[in-house]
Order: structure tokens, then sequence, then C-alpha cells
DNA sequence: TCTTGAAGCTCTAGTGACTAGAGCAGCTAC
DNA sequence: GTAGCTGCTCTAGTCACTAGAGCTTCAAGA
């Protein structure tokens, strides 16, 4: 048996996010001691490690609760797990071209300032004006 | 003189956002006409253009608030505006290596399964362990 | 047994950057 | 005049937490 502690340092979830979990029902509701503090098992660690990781690789809560539902019935909806995944795949690479044309954006604003107090400044300019853009950003 | 929907549509930023805008200060507050609806002048649409193009470029709003803020006194601050379009470089990049991460390790997941109905659900299996990621993502 | 301090509890409110909706008033074109 | 679009203010909701108040419980040491 677990305290909420123990769960956070062991999975490196913050207590009240733990219990925030609790609260929308992502995590099940633990078994509480006679002091009425929260006692989980092994299945809530792993339930929470779940959690943790899918949020580490960027999914959401609303698709971390679909996982987890499917996980009921596990193989059953492998088919929707593949889904989700392949669909939050997609989104990490758009999210990534997306910043890449940002970056080489930013990287020509500021090559235009030597940081110098001179009088030059052409970042603000530059930021104000997106007809000076190469590419197609935001 | 424009309305706001006009500044909406021209600059392409929701009617309500510019009204957002405007409540926390970013904007200043324009005229009104007689029927006290908001009208707008070349520099309204100036300062509005200049807010939609940084935050297309990643810029939060506490940063243009700064940038902007610089505007007043320009070429003055021209370090201070260099400064933070750097940094905001530094974290797009950062962003950048952290989501290729997450991309070969989701790329990793997906490939486990073939999108049958199988009982394969290695998907889900993979989510739920963090040890048999390659990288150190999150 | 007592005390101390860490850890736990619930509840409310705040964050950033909007978005949605209610219930009005004004503006424009026919 | 009237229809319907646009505008107004105000409140509340979104996501994924985070912070704080004010209290109780637990574990370890004296």
């Amino acid at each position: 048996m677990f305290s909420i502690g123990q769960l956070s340092k062991t999975t490196g979830v913050k207590v009240p996010t733990i219990r925030y979990y609790e609260e929308i029902g992502l995590l099940p509701q633990p078994g509480r001691n006679v002091g009425n503090q929260r006692r989980y098992g092994q299945d809530g660690m792993d339930a929470l490690g779940f959690i943790k990781h899918a949020r580490d690789l960027g999914f959401s809560l609303e698709d971390i609760k679909s996982l987890m539902g499917l996980d009921g019935h596990l193989g059953d909806d492998c088919a929707e797990a593949d889904r989700i995944a392949r669909s939050q795949l997609a989104n990490v690479r758009d999210r990534i071209r997306k910043l890449e044309q940002l970056a080489s954006e930013l990287e020509r604003i500021s090559t235009l300032c030597d940081g110098g107090n001179g009088g030059c400044c052409k970042v603000l300019t530059a930021l104000g004006d997106h007809s000076q853009c190469a590419g197609d950003h935001g």
C-alpha cells in the first residue's frame, strides 16, 4: 500500500496533480485508511505510470481517457489505440514542421540586429510586418 | 475609421480576442462613436497586426507587452528586443528537439501494431512502460 | 505519553489565452 | 419601418494544472 506522496515520488507526478486526475475520473478512487488518507495498490501505481508516460508523449487527458477505457478490453480495440497513437504522431510531426518555419523566421529577424543600441531596431519592424516574411508561418 | 469587425477581418484576429487584448491592456482603448461602438484608426490596426504577427511567431502576450512598451522609444531598447527574440528562438529550437524525440518514440510505438484486431495491443503496453523507450523524452 | 514537524485532507481561486453564450442595443440596406 | 447583421457588456467555461488557506493525521524521537 502506497501513500499519495510515495506515488508522487515514484512516478514523478505531483501530489495535487494526482488528486486532480482522480477528481476528473482519470484515476480510479483509491481506498482510504482510518484517517481518510488515500492508500494505493500496485494497480493505482501502474495506472498513474501509464498516464505519466502518455502525457510525456503529448497525449491529451481526453486521449488518455479513451486509451485507458480501452485498456479494460485489451486487444479488442487495438485498432482504436493505434488510431489515437498515429493521429498523435501526425499531430507532433505537424507541430515540428510549423516550429521549424518559426525558427527560420526568428533566425532571420534576430540577424537583423547585432544587439547594439545604435538605433537599429529592425527586430521590432520585422515583427510588425508579416509581408517581410519568407514563409507562411502561423 | 474601422469597426471592430473590420479590424478582425483585416488582421484575422477574432472579435472577442480583440476585446480581450484591450481588456488586459495590450491594445490601447480606442475611441467610441455615439452608439458606444469601438472605432479604430490606422495605429490601432498596426498595433493589432504587430500582436498577431508576434503571436504567430509564438511570443507570449507578456513578451509582446514588453516589445510594445519598447516600441515607444524605438532604437533605444533594441538590445532588449533582440534579447526577447533570441530567447524565443532558443525556446522554439528546444521545443523542436523535444518533439523530435517524441515523434521517434511514437513512430516506434505505432509500428508495433498493424491496426488489425488480432489481440496484438502492444501499443497500450508500450505506452504504459517507459523503460521500453529508447530516448529520454518528456 | 507527549511533542514536533512532515504529510495529508478539502475547498476555493488563479494561471494563460482565449471561447461561448445570454440578453440586450445600434447600424445598415431594402 | 423592419429585418438581420453587428456591436455591446457580463459571466462562465476551456485545459491542465498550481497555489494557498486552514485544518487533521501520521511517524519518529524524547
